[in-house]
Order: C-alpha cells, then structure tokens, then sequence
DNA sequence: CTTGACAGGGAACACCCGTTCTGTTATCAT
DNA sequence: ATGATAACAGAACGGGTGTTCCCTGTCAAG
C-alpha cells in the first residue's frame, strides 16, 4: 500500500503540518490539526494520520502527543560527505585511502535521495578549465564514488599513463579499446588502450554554485 | 539576567534536549527529560528549564505539550524547492507566479547551507542541449532565484524577443547594450539591445545527477 | 540566630491529548 | 435490494502533561 491518491482533505492536513513543524519547531497536535483544516471529530484527523503513514509521508509514534514526524525533513536524510581535495588536470585523483577515517574537517550534506546511502563517496573541487569538455567547470564540486573498474557509459575520473593527465569522460570498453567519450556531445572522443587508462572512480553528482544567492 | 552560569544539571538538560531532538524531531516533555536527567520531580525540571530560558538558550510555549524551542540551531537546515517544470530553448522560462503557493508534487530538499532560506527559489529540468554553452546539458537540475534586474555577472536565464528563445548565460551591462557571454570561455558572447532581453531569472545552483549510483 | 534567596523534592490538580467505540452517509459491485 | 467498504462525526475514556502549592535543606548576609 504504497502510493494511494491523496484526497484534498490529507494534503491540506500535510501542507498544515509542514507550516506549524516550520513555524514553531514542534508537531501540532491532532486536535490543532482539526482545527487547521475545520475538521471536527479527532478520530477523522487520526484516521486520515494514519492513511498518511501508509503512503510513508509521515511516522507516527503511537501513544505520545504530538508524535508526529515528517519522512522527508527525518534527520537521517542528510548524508555526510567529505571534501577531500582538489582536482587538477595535472594530477592524480586524491583518492582518500581509508574510507572508515571520517573526516568532518571539510564536509557538504546532500539528502538521500540524490546519493543513496554516502557509501564509498568523496567530493572533489574542481580547479581549472581542463573538464569543460564534460560540461564541469572550475568551481565544480563532483561527488565521486571510489571503484576501479567502470561500466560502459560511466562518467569516470581517468588517469592516462603516457599523457599523464586527469580526465573526466564517459568509459566504453568496445573490441578491445578503450573509448573515452566527452559529456559535450559536439567533442571527438578520444581512444587508448586499457593499459594504459586507470579508472579512479565515477562521478556521482555535479554541484555547482554561484556565489552569493 | 543574561548569562548565569549553567549548572551541571541544566547543561545535562541541555544536551539531551538536543539529543532527543535529533532522534525524534519532536522535543522532550518535562517527565522525559526528569527520566533522562535522574530528576524526580517535575517541578525542578520546570524550575531549570525557566533558568535555560532566562539565559535565552530555549523558549518555551506555556500551557503547550512539549513546547520546548532551541533558539540555537533550531531551524531546519533541509530547504524544499519545487521543481515546477522544464526548461527549453525555445520557450519562456516558466516562472512560477505565486510564491507562497507552496506545491509539494514534487520539490527537491538541499541543505541551507547550499540555498540559503529558499526564498523566491525553483528548480527547472533542463531538457537538450541548448545550454550546452552554458556547461549545462540535459537532464541537469537548475535552481533559479525569480528576479526581474540582473547585476553584472549574474548567471541568468534570459528571454531574447526577436530570436524568441530562451538561453542561459552571464549577464553584463555595458556601453548601453547588454553583453551575454556563455559560461564556456571557449565560445563567443552575443551582444543585444535592452529592450530585446527579458530576464527571467539568476541561476543559483546547478545539479547534475548521474542514474544508477 | 534570624532572614532571605536559591535549589530541590513530592503530590495534587486541571486540562490536554491520543485512542477507541458507536453511529451515519455515500458509493459501488453483487 | 444488499452487503462491503471508505470517509466522517461525536462522545467518552484513560493516561499524559504542564502547572502550582507546600515542604526541606543549604548558605551567606544581616
């Protein structure tokens, strides 16, 4: 029972709690509730809580006032991800070695459902115009995730022995070659061999800001 | 009556105010936090939670259920920002009209820290590559701020009256005409007349999100 | 020694609040 | 018609919850 239509009466009542919640930093009450969205028997606010739960939009905690949470604005949302360096065309990608050595010195909090579960990712700034050719520019931050094998059609970080360079490009393993195909469509993809190409990881996330909103 | 000195006990109360908070997005009541602090009577817990607030570490709703507030951090720091539609070169940007009309089908949750407060904030999906000169391709997520003017070096989304299309570029001022330069510093700026650009809104935030992490 | 402020304990009160039970109404397939 | 089901209204129950009143002990100032 996952997703059933919600009629209007729940979506005022959701849009009241999401208000109060942002207004005074605690639940309503099922009776504030009531009141809210003029509705006059409790039981109805209770049984129309509970249709809420079942579409997963809130948790109840049975027998405690005001015991209600929203799912989306839950604390286990945020995932910690550390800012572990820079990355330059010139140089390796600084992957960080021990994944358990949680480094809170520099992190960006980015909700669950832009990165999953935060498991084996690190964030990067970009320095330089030497990604344009994936569309990332200096500024950039990628959130990557360590690997070193790519599938096809991955945006990896690549690093090239002979040339000696960092780059970002889509992977295709095809007849023996690797093709490394820049995200800017109207660019000529690039070909090596696999010896000579080592993946560093797969870029996750692209965020970039300006300064001052 | 500023700043007393806290006691052992009431920065114990403290602390699992902030505690409790955290794991349950709802705050304490006076017996829970008693439970917590080894205090039997509720008096004393209401005896210090007045001298937390004389101090303006809390506020507290009278006559309320669980009406504690922290007036730290208390805020949320997750910003929802509905994502009211797409985004091509050949139509206007669809400016949402009414601000407070706050619409929950379908909005995308960034950290503060990212946004700031949200205010007059949205979020487009891109949808070709138009903007590709703007180092922003398709399926990317821009956050807009809705605003009229541009400053000079503003990113924003313009509407250009005689080639009727909508582009995506940095904003200068300059000698009477407006200079737009692409993000790209490869690429060439096209230069117009005031009255021939319609800002719709400055891009604030761009977010590319690769499938299957 | 008395006094007053301060910190704490215990109990009772009155209201708040979630829950549950009994109906009522409307829709819809049988 | 008929039974099932969803949505809603009202009322009552019992426990939760903030508040208040009275008490004890400590400690420094008078």
């Amino acid at each position: 029972m996952a997703k059933g239509k919600l009629s209007t009466r729940q979506q005022r009542m959701l849009t009241f709690i999401r208000d109060f919640l942002r207004e005074n930093d605690y639940p309503p009450t099922i009776r504030e509730i009531g009141r809210a969205c003029l509705i006059s028997s409790t039981s109805v606010v209770n049984y129309n809580l509970n249709k809420l739960e079942e579409c997963g939009l809130i948790n109840r905690n049975l027998r405690v006032s005001r015991g209600i949470q929203l799912t989306e604005a839950a604390p286990r949302n945020l995932v910690p991800i550390p800012l572990v360096g820079r990355i330059f065309a010139s140089e390796p990608v600084p992957v960080p070695d021990a994944p358990a050595s949680f480094a809170p010195d520099e992190a960006i909090n980015l909700t669950r459902d832009l990165v999953g579960d935060g498991a084996d990712l690190f964030a990067l700034e970009v320095r330089g115009d030497s990604m344009i050719d994936a569309m990332i520019g200096d500024g950039d931050v990628v959130v990557m995730k360590r690997q070193i094998e790519a599938r096809n059609g991955d945006l990896v970080a690549v690093w090239l022995n002979d040339s000696e360079e960092t780059t970002l490009k889509h992977f295709y393993l095809e007849d023996g070659r690797v093709r490394l195909q820049p995200a800017n469509p109207t660019m000529q993809p690039i070909y090596a061999i696999p010896a000579n190409v080592r993946v560093q990881g797969k870029v996750v996330l692209v965020l970039r800001q300006m300064e001052a909103i």
